[in-house]
DNA sequence: AGGTAGAGCGCG
DNA sequence: AAAGCGCGCTCTACCT
């Protein structure tokens, strides 16, 4: 045990400070030994409280236990000051609550305030702003920042972690979760850096000038006259799908609706100028130059990350559609004067996990060091790349037609322990059951609407319809199941080597401030730091010199991600990896 | 007028 | 070519 001199006396360092809204205009520390016995408790205005956190993570890098990261950690980093580690009790609660390696939750599984959706829109601190402006229902959906709520919760988590089937396993899980919450409000801070001017380039290019408001781009009115002369129709709506339908429709164009994959399969001078209408007006629609003005300030787009935001515990996001940025605009995405962007995604990151998950040595040896799917074509299971794609993914979806539909009995073949995993999460699933990932998160139990459905079809008066809706929904949930606990999983690994980056990238030395950073604030503008997140995929910004450093960084924290989920596993975990001023459109 | 469902399409 | 999983966002149609 670390112990410190301070004022004559020795102290022992926390391992856990609990931290929760106190009296007036103070937050209460509670610092806690490793076994959660309390050492010491103090009161800090909560003005000096950045200054309390920055001393002691200098001190000792306690847990900081907090109620919700999205609302603490703002703070702290507004005011230049980062954490190495926390615990989140909101969505540990979440985990928790429904996770079947906790044999018993307590009052874990009662609905508390805990539970409450949380309005996902991050409120952005106000200037001067403290934690005592916010009541507990102001945000967070009731979730209590009150210190006395936060410790009786503390508790009942410990207890419920201490008792689990593999409390290692999940300590794992909870603290890549509460990691995960604090790059997401790092990457909020930092923001993306965004070069407006490129991207008012591509949209020019694609579209056509900027056009006052309300008017419509050049490209795009020239491609809906050209569609409406084909059509021989001069004042369709093409925006509205019925009115464009019945429009094919009368120009004997055979389609059940009017989706680019089915246009597509049609010889008619009309489709190709709407298939270009489409994708212009979807460009100008949710990426155009009112996007622009919304999201991108001063060079940055700052999306809110949502971690824990779907059931599979992969983030979602909110606000300008962060995790759909099309591929068209990613050039716009460009370092500042001096940085580099070190760009990093994961070559089939799901059927790796799920071969490392199942041990399957035939996948894994597949993946060794190369493409997957040309080492499942290499091991003769398949013709080509395009097929083993096609079938893993179909393996991975429950895919059970076309091209998948042929291949996955091969794979069952060729793969029987993979496939066993996923077949078997698939079959609980359709019977109502809950699945887990690696480190324990569960599926949601079914709706009791589907359960009604499913005793209902078994009843001997069924009618066949009725029994045909629940064999289906059965069906879909086993997809759902079966798709869990790979995409959960994986979600998994991507924490964890979130997790490990962030702190490898905190290790870096500060530089001397650029002019061309700061707008990334004061945390950030002085070393490389993470900007973007997206399920397999990270980007860093990184002043010139550090780039190599980060670059290292990223790939030894993915390779350390693989050795903390699957200790002894032969699975890699290989990256594709570029540092440029630009982000390559791929 | 205002809320919502569905279509459609972007991302992994 | 999509299919089979998970999302968010915008638009229109349709409801109260």
């Amino acid at each position: 045990m670390t112990t410190t001199a301070q004022q004559g006396t020795t102290r022992r360092t926390p391992a856990w400070c609990l931290v929760g809204r106190g009296t007036r205009e103070a937050v209460t520390v509670v610092e806690l030994d490793a076994d959660g016995s309390e050492l010491e408790t103090r009161d800090v205005p909560s003005a000096q409280w950045p200054e309390h956190v920055r001393h002691a993570e200098e001190e000792a890098g306690p847990r900081w236990v907090w109620s919700d990261t999205a609302t603490w950690y703002p703070r702290l980093l507004a005011a230049g000051v980062t954490v190495s580690r926390c615990h989140d009790l909101r969505l540990i609660h979440v985990i928790l609550r429904h996770s079947q390696l906790v044999g018993d939750a307590g009052r874990l599984r009662e609905a508390t305030a805990w539970d409450a959706p949380i309005d996902q829109a991050l409120e952005e601190p106000a200037r001067g702003a403290t934690l005592f402006d916010l009541d507990d229902s102001s945000r967070s959906g009731g979730v209590p920042h009150a210190l006395e709520e936060a410790r009786a919760e503390f508790a009942r988590q410990r207890t419920a972690t201490d008792g689990a089937a593999d409390p290692g396993r999940l300590r794992l899980l909870l603290a890549a979760e509460s990691a995960g919450a604090l790059v997401a409000a790092e990457l909020h801070a930092a923001g993306i850096p965004w070069d407006v001017a490129e991207h008012d380039r591509i949209l020019t290019e694609a579209l056509g000038p900027r056009p006052g408001t309300g008017q419509t781009p050049s490209r795009m009115a020239e491609a809906a006259a050209e569609v409406r002369t084909a059509l021989g129709d001069p004042m369709l709506g093409i925006d509205s799908p019925p009115k464009l339908l019945r429009a094919l429709h009368r120009a004997e164009i055979d389609v059940e609706s009017t989706s680019q994959w089915e246009l597509m399969e049609h010889d008619h001078p009309a489709i190709d100028p709407l298939l270009r209408y489409k994708k212009m007006s979807r460009l100008l629609a949710a990426n155009g130059w009112a996007w622009l003005e919304e999201w991108v300030e001063e060079g940055r787009y700052r999306p809110v990350y949502v971690p824990g935001g779907v059931v599979t515990g992969r983030w979602a996001a909110s606000g300008g559609g962060a995790l759909q940025i099309p591929r068209q605009l990613r050039p716009a995405l460009r370092a500042d004067a001096g940085w580099r962007l070190v760009s990093a995604d994961v070559s089939q990151l799901e059927p790796r996990v799920l071969a490392a998950m199942s041990g399957d040595r035939a996948m894994a040896e597949a993946g060794a060091d190369r493409d997957l799917y040309s080492g499942i074509v290499d091991a003769g299971v398949v013709e080509t790349r395009q097929e083993a794609k096609v079938g893993v993914l179909g393996a991975l979806y429950g895919g059970t037609t076309g091209d998948s539909g042929r291949v996955v009995p091969r794979l069952r073949r060729n793969f029987p322990e993979a496939m066993r995993l996923v077949d078997d999460a698939a079959a609980t699933g359709e019977r109502g059951g809950t699945v887990s990932t690696w480190l324990g998160r569960s599926s949601p139990a079914p709706e009791a609407e589907w359960t009604r459905a499913q005793t209902g079809a078994n009843l001997p008066d069924a009618a066949a319809r009725e029994q045909e809706r629940a064999r289906r929904a059965a069906r879909d949930r086993g997809r759902f199941t079966r798709n869990f606990v790979v995409q959960g999983t994986a979600a998994e690994w991507a924490l964890s080597w979130l997790a490990a980056l962030r702190l490898a990238l905190a290790r870096f030395e500060p530089v001397p401030e650029t002019d061309a950073a700061t707008a990334s604030g004061p945390v950030f503008a002085a070393r490389a730091h993470l900007v973007f997140f997206l399920h397999d995929e990270v980007i860093v910004h990184a002043p010139a010199a550090q780039a190599e450093a980060a670059a290292s960084a990223i790939l030894s924290s993915a390779d350390a991600a693989g050795r903390l989920l699957f200790p002894g596993s032969v699975v890699d975990f290989p990256l594709d990896l570029t540092i440029t001023e630009r982000s390559p459109t791929k």
